[in-house]
DNA sequence: AATTTAAATGCAACACGGTTGCATTTGTAA
DNA sequence: TTACAAATGCAACCGTGTTGCATTTAAATT
């Protein structure tokens, strides 16, 4: 049981140490790909509350652990690592097959003609596609 | 009371005419932004029912008569006018002051640069910020 | 105009994501 | 060990969206 990791990030982060939390990190470092809640749900076996899973998301979140993905399903999917600062956004790719997730950084940036009197902040962009495992 | 545009409209796709039909025309032929169930449901005082709302709305969105559009919001919205078709996609402007979602046409399509074995079929582009009104 | 038929409606019930309030438990610092 | 704030579990709730079914209605047929 390799905690180490966990132990050390939510450390850092200055959050306490909790099962669910342990457990929520290793899992997000082991599947790579963004999550909903129910998949983590599923993946954490032990009965798991809803709330408690949800107020430990937006945790993780607001203390930049993890960063909440918006696709087309509807369903907002977590996946590990900083949310994507100002300038260097990076684009979710999402199979139409298989329904995975992917963070793809280093696309290059979108060339936005904005009309006049409108002022953009973020762009996010959502690649629909087969992924290469499909 | 012009039901004109919307009685042809109707007509042309092949949907049977009724009230509600003729008024959710009307609604989006008004309002020109993006409108969720709650807007419309808002809009058309009369008690109308959810699930024929919804029935309408996908009716309407299969026949090409309007477009759905999912902003980070969570919910889906819909827009007047033919879906963006393949290659001519076209960006949608979120205000993260009042909310409106702006369909913006004519922007410079995204440069992709996807990672072989990914094969991207749609681009959906969300951008936010302070629109002309705000 | 009366009849027929398929489609549209209204209603109730449901599934699911997500939130909130509150009592109880637990991590951690003193 | 104690004390306190934060995390948990539970129940209840809200909103979006869907489904099944009986009833009504638009529109084609006679």
């Amino acid at each position: 049981m390799d905690n180490q990791q966990s132990e050390q990030l939510l450390q850092r982060k200055g959050l306490k140490k909790t099962k669910l939390r342990h457990a929520l990190i290793q899992h997000f470092i082991k599947t790579q790909h963004a999550q909903s809640y129910a998949d983590i749900k599923q993946a954490l076996m032990e009965a798991t509350d809803k709330s408690t899973l949800y107020r430990n998301l937006t945790a993780f979140e607001h203390a930049g652990l993890i960063h909440s993905i918006n696709d087309y399903s509807g369903v907002t999917k977590y996946a590990f690592g900083e949310a994507p600062i100002q300038g260097n956004e990076h684009a979710h790719f999402v199979c139409e097959c298989c329904e995975t997730v992917y963070c793809m950084d280093g696309l290059a940036p979108l060339q936005l003609d904005i009309p006049k009197g409108f002022r953009a902040k973020r762009v996010q962009t959502i690649i629909r596609g087969i992924c290469a495992d499909c």
